[in-house]
DNA sequence: GATAATTTATACTGAATGGTATATAAAGTG
DNA sequence: CACTTTATATACCATTCAGTATAAATTATC
């Protein structure tokens, strides 16, 4: 049941404004995205921030999980949503690409494999979230795998482990590709060959 | 010839202190690394710092130039040293994992794939001489391919320029291994299934 | 309508930031 | 030895930083 609060109701859409100071963090990462620079993007003021998310840093390991559940999910959906080995790791790596050189207000890259690491030195429950969701991403990939070998999709002998990590591997490459400035045209002609060398 | 400068002699060694304040980038990033940070590692003071590297930023790109000319570099002369396909391969990697796992005073992982992309949106030079550095590095890479093949180290059909992109996405994928917490044993575990992957 | 609870808005705080002014020290040059 | 040049040391600057105190506003409950 929903039980109605009771004093004054919050303005702004909590959800809303956490997606506002992600897009901040993924440009300048957490050091150098001030309160002015996330309280103005998310169009609030510092008490309501504080009052709601916590800290800087709480509102900064919120926003890498909103991440990882907007558009880290989308590329791990897009594998287990295929219906053949070659759909699906063509499915992720497209989605990655996609994902990495969005227009404005998306920043470029990966908000996890390009700003995360920085912080980890500092953070290191940022370390520890950012290593346990690598693996579970990889455990994901392994699992379809073995999948679809059972399904006859792929030889007996499939390595899976061995292709999730590098498929992983390619997530991170493709990251830096990408925040570097390689356009998405230039990584989406690498596609073919990338999937050809998991499934190979 | 070695003309003998006018003034007071600087009192610190150049390239000593550019590396203390490179492991200090290296470890916080380029924004939480203070100047009192830098300055303090280094062993001397503000205004020998500007007098001697410009600013801040200027300090950080010698800095990344540096980790370039020492940690990049023994990556990829491990490679080019390689006498067979199998040695390059395996000496890249290993290296990478060692520079990536070393213990104190190095910080964890890669300086130019876990700090450098932070800071590319808002220095876009220092986005384009990563790009550049990749670049150069997939061309070494892929010549040496090359050579082997016509050696006859490799099959004829051998994908030189794909599979030094994946040696290169291996590069970013231990690096954020590395920086999140995995250890060295972990990823020498998966060496010779990465050698594999790039070989076979 | 009074009261309690919660959010908002403004203004403020002490500390830390990147960068510099000033003065002193140490070298070469005439 | 005077002069120029360069580096060092200290102290300082204005600005920005993350975080908070205070008071007004808005809701539910009694």
């Amino acid at each position: 049941m929903v039980q109605k609060k009771k004093g004054r109701p919050r303005k702004f859409d909590r959800d809303a404004a956490l997606e506002a100071a992600m897009l901040v963090f993924w440009e300048k990462g957490y050091d150098a995205a001030s309160l002015d620079d996330l309280t103005a993007a998310m169009s609030i003021n510092r008490p309501s921030l504080y009052g709601t998310y916590g800290d800087k840093a709480a509102l900064f390991r919120e926003a890498m999980r909103a991440y990882g559940d907007t558009y880290g999910k989308s590329a791990i959906e897009a594998f287990l949503g295929g219906t053949t080995p070659h759909q699906a790791v063509e499915g992720f790596l497209k989605t990655l690409i996609t994902n990495n050189t969005q227009e404005a207000p998306s920043p470029r890259g990966c908000m996890m494999a390009n700003c995360g690491p920085t912080v980890c030195e500092t953070m290191e429950d940022v370390a520890t979230e950012l290593q346990n969701g690598l693996a579970e991403t990889e455990q994901l990939i392994c699992g379809r795998f073995d999948a679809f070998r059972q399904q006859g999709f792929l030889p007996e002998d499939f390595p899976s482990v061995a292709r999730a990590t590098m498929l992983a591997d390619m997530m991170y490459g493709l990251a830096f590709r990408a925040r570097t400035g390689t356009c998405r045209q230039d990584m989406l002609y690498q596609l073919s060959d990338r999937v050809g060398a998991i499934l190979n």
